[in-house]
DNA sequence: AAAATAAATGCAAACGTTTGCATTGTTTAA
DNA sequence: TTAAACAATGCAAACGTTTGCATTTATTTT
């Protein structure tokens, strides 16, 4: 139909009246006249008028976009984290552009000048796993854009964050599998140079030490958070060693990856070997045994990460002062680490 | 430390040469002299220049964002479709913009404006459950925006689309459990006023016709497809019917929620309901027992998807000839229609 | 009825790039 | 040596809005 994008001049010749007052008629700006206001907004319809939204940004500096980074957005975690973030932006008028890392440390830095040439009001990042210096991050604070950190952060900058309490999951775990009497707890995780694994390991520590648990005879295994890394270590492992008492996987996939493993050997699960995992993933309430694991609140933790966004984007001040908001998570105990012996067939009522 | 983001002039200015030669400069023109050149990017380093795409993009009249409006970002089914759409548009030097619609109608219509106002350069949509109109297509379209709609589209419109063959997918898994002998097979899945749905029941009813199976008496559920949905519908069911000899779900939630609500009526599956999903959710193999189910090849459609858009991005013709993409899904058998009772406990080696 | 006030609109510059065309300086051909 | 050709850079307008200030028109006050 219509050639080119009606533009507001259009809007303005057809009305013979200048191009300004068509503007603030657009924006209902109190000193347009209602009669006028009318006008424009009729032939605005009627020419299928869309603001330029780039047009618009350009001239007032700013715009209502801003951009995340996320290492993947096919992880449940992520992907609700975004859903949260959304549930706050969006009302506020802001929209939401999501890059992938892909747990790249250059697609990281891409990224990031991306959104920085796009002039977004405001940056969310969750490092990927690769990620080891934060220059990139230094730039959008250079840029003067305001940034927040959630999940896998930094705490070198001195930036606005949102964390899980990651050692307390981990000390609340094992202290639950010490309860159930396990003594020798494997430990599994991504690698720990990010934070939460390190702090994961952390929480895993102190509770062995005060339970008096040497953790010196402890197997960990550091590698690729997957199903499969995990499947292939746990498959040599078992030839090798003598079993642990429970596997304490720091992500769910892992611990699914450990099942199958011990599944593929013959052993029981948890009558044999139990297992623990971290995320509360989808699936963990599906498997059967059920998977006992850590529930992270990723919806919440998105809200506060775009609320703290919120904060910088409204205060006027240059320097607003950066905040931490750690959320507790919670332990699911479910039954791949109960002590005693259940029937893996399906429960009869 | 920079008070504010260093422009071409500023450069321009720090070398007393013109802002038209830093352009040039900077996006590698052939004309300007290769002494020139390292200067501006010399300087360009030193000032922190980062390049302003809307300005760009205003000036040029185009972009290099496309966005993307899916129903929920935490679908597997979605998330993976966007890692394809991506593997393949961001070589091609785009950038995602990615929406979601909730499965509201007005939000989609919202998402829509956004993106329009945005002006990116093409448009990817996959319809909310709830879109029964067309006009914020039609919009698109007007303002000469190419257009891709993917899995859940709308076939009058004439607009290049890939889909996934849901009525070969069902015709198939329903031939798959009449030949394992079941007969009662009841039919459950989301409101077929979605093309999906509509599908996935068109292949059900081919092959109970070709099976000559009459299909009059066979009971359907057609609601929300969430796993409460089918959890709670099947609990009612259960009380009040005769056992079917299997449950075709045409969504992997809802076969979760029929094996929920199985086990809680202390039935086994498959040995006395067998159960079918659809899409292979990732914990559709990870249950047990393994729920048989069709696999989408989700990121394959996603590439496919990115690739008809880029033809029409790429080609200079006004009318680009609209194509359709039709993508085969295969039938993944695993356990819960196994017609041999199977032992539900954990498989010995 | 004139002056003062208020209400509505117009003018023009600006946001940071890009780009066709003009200009300058430099080299080559005749 | 001069004209022609080329290489490198400058000039200025344009993209579609927004906005401070000036101007016009309508309304109120004296």
């Amino acid at each position: 139909m219509s050639k080119k994008q009606a533009t507001i001049q259009d809007i303005a010749r057809e009305l013979k009246i200048t191009a300004s007052t068509v503007s603030r008629a657009l924006n209902d700006h109190p000193k347009i006249s209602k009669k006028t206001k009318d006008k424009v907004w009729k032939t605005a319809h009627e020419l299928n008028y869309q603001p330029n939204t780039v047009a618009s940004n350009l001239r007032k500096g700013k715009g209502n976009t801003v951009g995340m980074i996320v290492p993947r957005i096919n992880r449940h975690f992520f992907s609700n984290v975004i859903t949260g973030v959304e549930s706050v932006l969006n009302p506020a008028g802001y929209n939401l552009i999501i890059c992938q890392s892909e747990e790249k440390y250059q697609k990281e830095v891409e990224n990031v000048e991306t959104l920085i040439s796009n002039r977004v009001s405001g940056i969310l990042i969750s490092l990927s796993i690769e990620t080891l210096n934060t220059k990139h991050l230094q730039k959008i604070i250079n840029s003067q854009i305001p940034l927040v950190m959630f999940d896998r952060t930094e705490s070198k900058l001195n930036i606005s964050q949102v964390v899980n309490d990651d050692e307390a999951g981990a000390y609340e775990m094992t202290c639950h599998l010490l309860e159930q009497g396990y003594r020798d707890i494997m430990w599994m995780g991504g690698p720990r140079t990010s934070s939460i694994y390190h702090n994961r390991y952390l929480g895993y520590k102190r509770a062995l030490e005060e339970y008096k648990v040497p953790i010196e005879k402890m197997h960990c295994f550091e590698g690729p958070s997957t199903l499969v890394a995990a499947l292939e270590y746990m498959r040599i492992f078992l030839k090798n060693n003598k079993l642990p008492d429970v596997v304490f996987a720091t992500s769910d996939y892992m611990a699914m990856g450990t099942i199958q493993a011990l599944q593929e050997a013959g052993l029981q699960v948890p009558k044999d070997v139990a297992v623990a995992g971290y995320s509360n993933e989808p699936f963990a309430a599906l498997i059967d045994p059920k998977l006992t694991t850590i529930e992270q609140f990723s919806e919440e933790m998105g809200r506060a990460t775009a609320r703290l966004l919120l904060d910088q984007l409204l205060s006027e001040t240059d320097e607003p002062v950066p905040r931490k908001i750690i959320i507790k998570p919670k332990l699911i105990i479910r039954e791949t680490t109960r002590k005693r012996k259940k029937s893996n067939t399906f429960i009869k009522k």
